[in-house]
DNA sequence: CGGGTATTTGACGACTGTCAACGCCAGTGG
DNA sequence: CCACTGGCGTTGACAGTCGTCAAATACCCG
């Protein structure tokens, strides 16, 4: 899994822009976290942001492109925990300065916001909103991160395949980044093979399945929900809790 | 899965034991701490201690007992979380007033101690370094439930056993609540199962496995692990990692 | 001792993995 | 322009892990 690689591009003085992810805060937060802020790294596909044992203090915002956080196993076989996707947080931990228990890798390009973690813990001294923020962040990380256990620990491969389609469809949605029903869809199969806990090939069966049944149309880079209702029920999504669960 | 139940009891007055859970902390922060308790309850084996969906606002530590946190699927099969030992935290989600997102069921007679959220929020503006251990906790939480996920999603169901017991001998080493290589063991193969993501049928086949090939002996509700390094080893359990990994 | 729960086993089937090959497509270089 | 190449998607045949069903045995507690 995952090949060539090529280094990244630090660009300390690129615009700002606005950091949607720490809404709702005032301004005064805002603020705080435009300074903390050092620099934004754009990083091409394929290449990891850190990886599983490395010793770092950055934490990082996702400006734009898909990034995928896994482990993997001594036997090479890997695990993708969550893909993040714009606006999401990644490696924050306020207080953890141990080696990373995960890697990071762009799928497509991607832009980050770094921050040093020393910041961070600042911060929390100082602004308890934030604190407040923090926190909410974890426990619903926390929740997908069951959410995700329970599927791929009793559901089936077609209900894990489609409660991962409508996951990434619904937080792109949310995002503003959804053309309809349709998205951009930058990851193969293998990602969703990883992430599901299945191999490759049986995940394109099931992804064959699922397209027979004109449930979705997935090609070209992009995913579409042809049964939106349809997809949901087989993949115990529940629709009626998209808002709060992925909320940004 | 799970059956008959009784009420809990509640005492407000219980003699107050030490909160190991909180160490290292100062002791303004202990005597913070005890003075939010706001009741200690004895909840009987089998018995809920809140369930998926319910609403409320208290967090819990728990003194004693075993408590397993599961999700379960309208179907009826149910994925466990995690196990909770006696000094674990459940439901520490400061900032989160919605439903609860899983269950929580005693395995053996429980004694929790309760928390009103409310405390703890105030908590986290007053005592940082209090602010500090419960972001500690979450990130440890965080990594943990991502090794199960590796486990559920990338290893054999052989692996995955051998992982699972390893990891409940080890934390209760670390609680001082093993004697020599054997622990006490609640549990039944049923919740064995439901944690690994396995039939109980299959999960008696390996345990069968594991004991012929003289790795643990688990009966009369206690488990001796024969050859740690074999277990560790088959599961892929870091034994070199069980410190900072279950660091109470 | 009796009833309910937990553990065990066997037989069988299904879901998922493995191995291997082929097609498709885009980028590359002659 | 076209062959070439590597990555990805797709299929078929087959094996094996794991689930299902069913029943017997063992265990615990009143």
């Amino acid at each position: 899994m995952r090949k060539r690689e090529e280094p990244h591009t630090r660009c300390s003085e690129c615009p700002i822009r606005e950091m949607a992810l720490f809404e709702p805060v005032d301004q005064e937060q805002l603020d705080w976290t435009q300074r903390a802020r050092s620099a934004q790294l754009v990083i091409p596909a394929r290449r990891h942001l850190y990886r599983e044992g490395e010793v770092s203090n950055e934490a990082y915002t996702l400006f734009d492109g898909w990034v995928i956080l896994y482990r993997s196993l001594p036997n090479g076989k890997a695990q993708i925990m969550r893909f993040a996707l714009p606006g999401d947080f990644l490696a924050l931990h306020p207080d953890h300065d141990g080696p990373r228990t995960h890697s990071a890798q762009a799928v497509t390009q991607s832009t980050v916001c770094v921050f040093p973690r020393g910041e961070l813990v600042e911060m929390l001294h100082t602004h308890p909103k934030i604190t407040m923020r923090l926190n909410w962040i974890h426990t619903r990380d926390m929740t997908t991160c069951q959410e995700h256990l329970l599927g791929i620990g009793r559901k089936s491969a077609e209900e894990r395949i489609a409660f991962l389609l409508m996951e990434l469809f619904q937080r792109m949605r949310l995002r503003g980044k959804a053309d309809g029903n349709r998205i951009a869809f930058p990851i193969t199969q293998e990602h969703i093979a990883d992430a599901v806990g299945l191999t490759v090939v049986h995940t394109n069966r099931i992804m064959r399945q699922l397209r027979d049944a004109q449930l979705i149309d997935c090609s070209r880079q992009s995913l579409t929900i042809l049964n939106e209702k349809g997809l949901a029920e087989l993949g115990n999504f529940r629709l009626d809790m998209v808002e709060m669960r992925h909320l940004i």
